[in-house]
RNA sequence: CGGGAUGUAGCGUAGCCCGGUUAUCGCGCCUGGUUUGGGACCAGGAGGUCGCAAGUUCGAAUCUUGCCAUCCCGACCA
């Protein structure tokens, strides 16, 4: 493995790529536009989906599962939809395989195995869950129904990014159903929230919550609440979305309810997820030149502990301190490893544990033992302290605390000083150039005006941020009147 | 899907233009030893369908064609 990084002011795309694989979140696979997550970034993974699915527990909704496949009929019922994500579906058409007589060793598609409807792997569960929905709703005492499923979905990207963008990804996602229209659309609101506080609370990535514009909704929801985030280089990058569906799939799918004066209605539904593109926020929110830098929050590893040996008599003294630091450690539930590993030197293992961005660093030698010492370490801010063994456990405890807040307090800074306001469109064209990040300008509401803008500046309205400041104004580039600043940004 | 580039050991590479013994070097790996406070050193060793498949040729990493994959730039997108 080379030790060198793609410096970010060099080659911010290559910066990622390189750090993805080097840190051993994933690897390119043999399949097109598909990725291994490796264990270090499948434990992160893990620790990101427990503890949403912990906040999803605490909000009342409960876990299923759904097929993976979804017959054709079923994907096209609601059209908006099905429309949406034609151009992406992989597709199944035969059930087998068989020897190819003209080539030994072979295999063909048995062509006698043709289904005869075809299969569309999901490229998101709407239409399965709900015509599933459909036998599971007859009263308004079977709602609200709250259903979340961690799942892979596919969606054949024409170009692919490690977690950015992916063939297939892990995820979740919520289907709600509800008697009202009022309740779903709190529910909506209420995920969105669930996601920002995720978000910015375990990732330590801050997200400005909005709506999105008509253009960029969700195919099929009525409207879509998304969380924005803001990368080192200056790129926007959804986090998240929730989507208030109205009685579009209640209807494509026949989904009524009586309700307390048996009468019919269709039921009002909504959905929202997240995936393993977070992972990708994580990286380009807070990872520097050396490599990651974790949240102690959903760090695999929390705390690393190095010996540092001086001949052979010192190791059993050394050992026997690490131990006992790390069992401390355990017991206050910090994730910790004493690394008494052989096959590397001390200097290698900083490094090593810097690259894969490991919040805290220990270091333990004979020389901090005579004085009853050790050296920590932050990867936050690269600062090293010497600090006494008595108490070192909450001291550590305490310092990852401040690790947290600290890494989301530079990402706050670095978002807010990126907020820039633009009232003419050259000044906005000039920012997208020379800054970047979120421009807050005016906007008519057409869908025209954003794709001329789209057009000329490659930014995209990334949302119409929540609790929005009312500000009459003219709009940016057809000068029509507008009540509001929306937020533009070139994105990924 | 369009334009450009690349593919040789786990990683990074030389050789390819101009076909010809046993495919170069570094890192990593294995064995033994010395080491260990910022990516150690010495000695010995293992590891290759030269992306895949056809073709040209007495002979192909090298020439031709097709395919696959990756990267960069577009279009598409969470």
């Amino acid at each position: 493995m080379s030790k060198e990084l793609t410096k970010r002011a060099d080659n911010y795309s290559e910066w990622y790529n390189d750090l993805v694989v080097k840190s051993q979140l994933a690897d390119h696979s043999a399949v097109r536009g598909c990725m291994v997550i490796k264990p270090y970034g499948y434990a992160l993974w893990e620790n990101m989906r427990d503890q949403l699915d912990k906040m999803f527990k605490e909000t009342g909704h409960v876990n299923a599962y759904f097929p993976l496949f979804v017959p054709k009929s079923l994907f096209e019922a609601e059209e908006t939809n099905a429309e949406g994500f034609a151009k992406e579906c992989a597709v199944v058409t035969h059930y087998r395989l068989k020897a190819d007589p003209n080539n030994k060793g072979k295999l063909i598609v048995d062509p006698e195995a043709k289904l005869d409807e075809e299969l569309v792997v999901r490229p998101t569960s709407e239409a399965i869950i709900w015509n599933t929905y459909k036998g599971w709703i007859q009263s308004y005492r079977d709602l609200p129904l709250l259903i979340n499923q961690w799942a892979n979905v596919v969606r054949w990207e024409m170009r692919t990014r490690l977690f950015l963008r992916t063939a297939e990804f892990l995820w979740q996602e919520g289907h709600t159903a509800h008697a009202t229209k009022e309740e779903a659309i709190e529910e909506t609101v209420k995920m969105v929230n669930v996601y920002a506080d995720f978000v910015e609370e375990y990732m330590a990535v801050p997200v400005i919550k909005g709506v999105k514009s008509a253009s960029e909704r969700f195919a099929g929801a009525e409207d879509t609440y998304c969380i924005e985030a803001l990368m080192q280089d200056g790129k926007a990058l959804q986090a998240g979305t929730s989507h208030f569906l109205g009685q579009n799939f209640a209807k494509a799918f026949d989904v009524k309810f009586s309700d307390k004066n048996n009468k019919l209605e269709y039921v009002w539904a909504t959905s929202w997820g997240v995936s393993t593109r977070l992972i990708g926020a994580l990286i380009m929110a807070h990872s520097d030149d050396q490599g990651l830098v974790m949240p102690p929050r959903i760090a695999p590893l929390q705390v690393v502990i190095i010996p540092i040996y001086k001949g052979d008599e010192s190791k059993p003294v050394i050992d026997e301190k690490g131990h006992a630091m790390m069992s401390a450690l355990k017991t206050m539930g910090i994730r910790v490893k004493y690394d008494d590993s052989d096959n590397a030197r001390p200097g290698w293992k900083f490094a090593e544990y810097e690259l894969k961005g490991v919040p805290i660093r220990v270091a333990l030698g004979m020389r901090d033992l005579e004085n009853n010492v050790v050296e920590v370490a932050r990867r936050d801010t690269k600062e090293k302290q010497t600090i006494s063994l008595n108490g070192i456990a909450d001291y550590l405890k305490n310092l990852l605390n401040e690790i947290q807040q600290n890494i989301y307090d530079r990402a706050l800074t670095f978002r807010n000083e990126n907020i820039t306001e633009a009232d003419t469109f050259d000044e906005m064209v000039k920012l997208l150039d020379e800054k970047g990040g979120f421009i807050s300008a005016h906007w008519d509401g057409t869908e025209e005006t954003e794709e001329k803008i789209k057009e000329q500046t490659k930014a995209t309205i990334r949302c119409i941020p929540l609790d929005n400041r009312q500000e009459e104004g003219v709009c940016i580039f057809s000068g029509k009147p507008s009540k509001e600043r929306v937020l533009f940004a070139r994105a990924y």
